[in-house]
DNA sequence: TTGAAAGCGCTACCAT
DNA sequence: ATGGTAGCGCTTTCAA
């Protein structure tokens, strides 16, 4: 490989450049550059579109931002990047945002102080707009009542606000998705049925918890305590397993296991499965978000479809039209979790 | 939930008005912003600093981009968003880059008028340097030669350029990988081994294919055309399980099956296991890319590791690395593909 | 130790 | 139908 390093010292072409170039003025190259173009002759208008193609001009967008006090980027603040569900939000909002000529400039931020920076960061940038795509793990968010007045509009997804902030807000029903698993299951003529809970530190796992009581009570099921373990996503996987080992030592040995989320789900049927039991048949083996890994397990994971990417969605969708309609009033949008059967809860 | 929402209308606070409520020159509020304050007096900049904290002043990147020509971004264009392993890699870079000082913007492309316009895009936002994710997806990139001198530089990861560009590159070596796979499992015994082969629109498929002909040659293994078909991941799921049942009725009946990649390996091994075979005794399944869930599939697989996210690690390290020295020699970089043993080549 | 002023590249207003 | 020019919010000489 040669050295062809290319020359970073290159003067810009600026539209100065293009305007002299074309014989006309700034102004009017301005103009073609923002397609005000109607009441212009021709023959300019081609001289200066010559221009700009000869000269390879690009417009710089930094000037213009500075103008137009509109950056047309907006700002995401991505709590668990590692997290796959959290990124295939992109998919969506990416696109989406692009589609309307926004880009998207993406911040991770893993606790409050990284929150915060990524925040003062963003505004700083200008951008003009922020989503939040959070974690359910409580955070403070006192901070956010002392941006200045001059902070653009923020959509929070996946949060519960312990300020009154003036920011339109999606969640989704984690207490509704376990309660449409357990319903799903009694009908199915369940009646033990495991819950390995999510560590206490989420949101989610205490809103799941209270699903389970809530369908249990429901359904006239006792609520026992054998039947509810701990099993940290966080944690390793072996210690899933060794849970899932524990459940199936319980006796009267629980029907169905609802567990965390479908990496301990995968888990925990294999587990079972190499306890000697079959799923579903002796036992059904149920997880939470619907990853894409679920369809492919031997049998396909039954599930609760988290609207993460949908979320993604809907806030690139909401924060589009509040930068068109800055004094629309707020929303605060509550999105299903739907149960997706498939062949780990029911004879295949 | 009120009507409060933000007013957009307010104005900017400026280093201005900073400089108005302390006393001082713009210059000093600047110099201070900008960690200039050796010589400065101790009281200036109590009361600068007082000043910027009860106005909430938040400096401009943008007018100080306009003149300083960095923005302290980097573009990142990524061609298959919608890969889980292409979206890990942000995992890496975009700390990365914050650790530099450095955000990143991100832009999707899937295809060549795509990514022309990302390029333009990140040229008009003047970002400091841009890193392409791109798929082994053959695509002309004649468009790259005509970039203007003022470009920023670029780092490319996993193309085959046709043309003479000055970029550092990042790719890795998928023939290696394979052959991996197949001297591991001939020192294990096997001798029947079979490959599902990837879409021929990919270089990477047809370097895994390479790898495949030449191992079995080192090995003196007789190439038999029975025991290749094509798995085209981006088809259906059913057509893999269709062509594996296939795989399975040939005579003498493959040991081993080397797949497209892990999504089309787990279908295989369902679809194996259907069939009453048991995985890795009675035939050994091995995917490619190594994705997160391969650990929790039972068994769980034996794959081929695809260092897509050290190469966005890298990418980024060199990227900034080129920044700090514009005329470094251009690197070319392979990264190997490494073997990763699992239970289902293996007796568990 | 601090300040005045030019200028980064563009838009927008007001002329003509 | 086209041009002159102020100004966006900052950095950076140069001067004091």
């Amino acid at each position: 490989m040669g050295s062809l390093t290319r020359q970073r010292l290159a003067k810009r072409v600026t539209i100065k450049d293009v305007a002299e170039a074309a014989g006309v003025s700034v102004t009017t190259v301005s103009n073609v550059l923002n397609q005000r173009t109607e009441a212009m002759a021709e023959t300019t208008l081609l001289r200066i579109q010559e221009a700009i193609h000869s000269l390879n001009y690009h417009p710089s967008r930094v000037a213009r931002s500075l103008v137009t006090r509109q950056t047309a980027t907006i700002g995401l603040i991505i709590a668990e990047i590692e997290t796959p569900l959290f990124l295939q939000a992109l998919n969506f909002i990416e696109p989406i945002a692009r589609s309307a000529g926004h880009n998207v400039l993406l911040c991770s931020a893993q606790n409050l102080a990284d929150e915060q920076q990524a925040v003062n960061l963003l505004l700083e940038k200008q951008v003009d707009g922020i989503i939040f795509l959070s974690t359910s793990i409580y955070i403070d968010d006192e901070y956010l009542t002392r941006l200045p007045p001059s902070a653009p509009p923020i959509v929070i997804i996946n949060r519960t606000l312990t300020h009154q902030l003036g920011f339109d807000q999606i969640q989704w029903d984690n207490q509704g998705g376990v309660m449409a698993v357990v319903s799903y299951l009694f009908q199915h003529g369940h009646r033990r049925i495991a819950l390995l809970r999510g560590p206490a530190t989420r949101r989610s796992s205490t809103e799941r918890l209270e699903g389970y009581r809530r369908a249990l009570q429901q359904h006239s099921l006792e609520y026992c305590e054998d039947y509810i373990r701990l099993a940290d996503f966080e944690a390793p996987q072996e210690t899933w397993a060794q849970t899932a080992a524990e459940l199936l030592a319980v006796s009267p040995r629980p029907s169905a296991i609802l567990a965390s989320n479908d990496i301990v789900a995968a888990v925990v049927l294999r587990t079972v499965q190499r306890a000697g039991l079959r799923v579903p048949q002796d036992i059904a083996v149920i997880g939470y978000d619907n990853q894409p890994f679920c369809t492919f397990l031997n049998p396909a994971l039954t599930t609760v479809g988290v609207p993460i990417v949908e979320a993604g969605r809907l806030a690139t969708e909401m924060l589009l039209h509040r930068l068109a309609e800055p004094y629309r009033p707020l929303e605060r949008v509550v999105l299903p979790c739907s149960l997706i059967v498939r062949e780990s809860s029911e004879a295949i």
